[in-house]
DNA sequence: AATGAATGAGTATTCATTCAT
DNA sequence: AATGAATGAATACTCATTCAT
């Protein structure tokens, strides 16, 4: 007798799922490239095969970490934006930022890493892109955030601002353990998110 | 008739030059896993034997990249030791990085992907480390500058300053032709290179 | 109520059919060994453990259609064979291979690409083999509608009628649209089919 | 020192055919999709690697021999079309394919095999296309012999000429053995290649 | 000093088949 | 009778490196 379609449907998630963060734990210890499908379905404890039911390729895997990164992000904008003040919204974009790189710097990293990737690189650009435009989207709301604090030239400030914030997160995973990231929030938030 | 040890010296530097120039222009196009030592030679006009009597192997090319760049890094700060006051001193270094930065953003681009290589990564971290360690040496020679202007917290300044500084480079080579490089400048300088 | 055993029966063969046509279009569209089980089943619309339920493997499938031929073969020989004159008989024949072939090409093109299968072929030899038994089997009997003609050799007779055949069978396979079969059909009739 | 340039051609001339010969047999036993190149570089004895040095990859080796079959059609065309006489022509036409036929009777069976790929078959479909092209062309040539012996519907006549020599030939690699080829080919002369 | 032919370990992907339910 | 999740052996191809000349 066959399984039901719920119980087939809960066991593929559970299995894609199992896959994806084993998928991840590996791309995030050794790279995109480095990184065998081999190492990744020994990790998950499943064969081969299976990984190639669930995804079509190495790719795909990346694929999905790409789109979950994008929802992180949008997620933090959503809260943020559902915030009160500008002030606010701004003071909880720093705290989402530096606390998720704080605690994950090795997951910021790859996806830093792979940003970086050269144009050229036929399979991995195509990401860094994909990324860069979500980035790209979510600068948009922000600038709306430093109009609605009044700020005089609301684009150029929050260029600045993002240009602060991403090199803190980029010294962050450079040296998690020496820098202080609490005092660096403070100051970004005193310069930034504080109406006059 | 002889003189051919100097001769062969002089022959043995521009061979190895002419193969180390060709490497960075193919690692800076295609990243270095996806750089091929066939491309290199070809680009350089050399035999594949040739390249490995001059290079111990691919790895070896990335080494001399690297110090190169640790070199550049020096030079910035060097000149800019050799400026009279503090303030000046800390507007070189915004130049020297910023302008390095807008004027090859793939380079930067480059050594950025090299840093953010995951720790695991067996050939590549290395270089990653190096790159960081020589940063933190002139973090300090910086923090000394910063001292100088009468900064309270200097050591912690100069932090927040790197992180604007960096954020910017990460900026400028993510979005090179968007990115409002001259406007940023100012602003930087305005707020971390002037005494009171 | 039972009867569920003739019911069961019927279910099966209706299944077992059902399977075998899908994967008949299959094979002949993709090849053998290009044809997947996948593509079969879904054609089928049946799972996969139904299929092997049903068959052993993607060989038996195989094997079903080579008996298949066989029949098809036998059928327009008998036909023949109930026919009232040596010339009708052959006739017949002609008739039913060309009509066979210039119908659908593509089936027999699948299965001259079978008996053309390499010697050393692990699975598909077998059935090579088998076809070509079958034919030889069916040469016999076409021997004798020579004899019964008058030729006076009738077994070369039969060999050089059944090269002029076949070559025309493959010749309307490979250029199913440009070959006049029609006219080729009357000359070879005329020459092999007709008693003094 | 190096090599001179000839060393290297008559080295790599040297490689590709041995390389080009041992996966001609290969492929011959066990037919293309059946043959791996672990197979073909070890009966040639070299790597995996010199191989794909020498040819793109598999397919190639394939259109090499596709290449080289019909090089030898040619060739036979063409000595029949150097000598004097349609019917002396023809003759050499039937003894040129029924030979080697007879001789090779793999060979032949692996293009036929070839030739009735089928036709939704990504790789080989390409190849089968190609040798059919060059046979069509050949046909054009040998109406004109026809036509030269004076026959009224040379192109008919033709026609039922291929058709007859292409059936001995798929029966002669079908029954290597028990095919009376000499006989056959008597009759077919007989038959096609005599004026009045 | 210089060449390029030769190597072979490493890897993503496919697909017939099995088996728990 | 029926399902489809799971398996793993098989295989084409890449590329840094070596070495005979």
């Amino acid at each position: 007798m066959p399984r039901t379609q719920e119980e087939n449907e809960r066991i593929r998630q559970v299995a894609k799922e199992n896959i994806r963060t084993a998928a991840m734990e590996i791309f995030i210890e050794r790279g995109y490239h480095d990184a065998s499908i081999d190492d990744v379905v020994k990790k998950a404890g499943v064969s081969k095969g299976l990984m190639y039911n669930y995804y079509r390729g190495k790719e795909e895997l990346l694929e999905e970490m790409v789109q979950n990164r994008i929802e992180e992000i949008i997620q933090v904008m959503q809260e943020a934006s559902a915030l009160g003040s500008p002030s606010e919204q701004l003071k909880h974009i720093v705290k989402g930022a530096l606390d998720n790189v704080k605690q994950r710097p090795d997951v910021y990293r790859f996806y830093l890493h792979l940003q970086t990737q050269p144009k050229e690189d036929k399979v991995l650009s195509k990401y860094s892109q994909i990324l860069n435009e979500a980035m790209a989207k979510q600068f948009e709301v922000q600038c709306g955030m430093f109009a609605g604090l009044g700020t005089a030239n609301a684009r150029l400030r929050s260029l600045y601002f993002s240009s602060t914030l991403h090199g803190m997160m980029l010294m962050i995973c450079t040296y998690p353990d020496q820098y202080p990231t609490e005092e660096m929030k403070e100051q970004i938030i005193q310069q930034f998110c504080t109406d006059r």
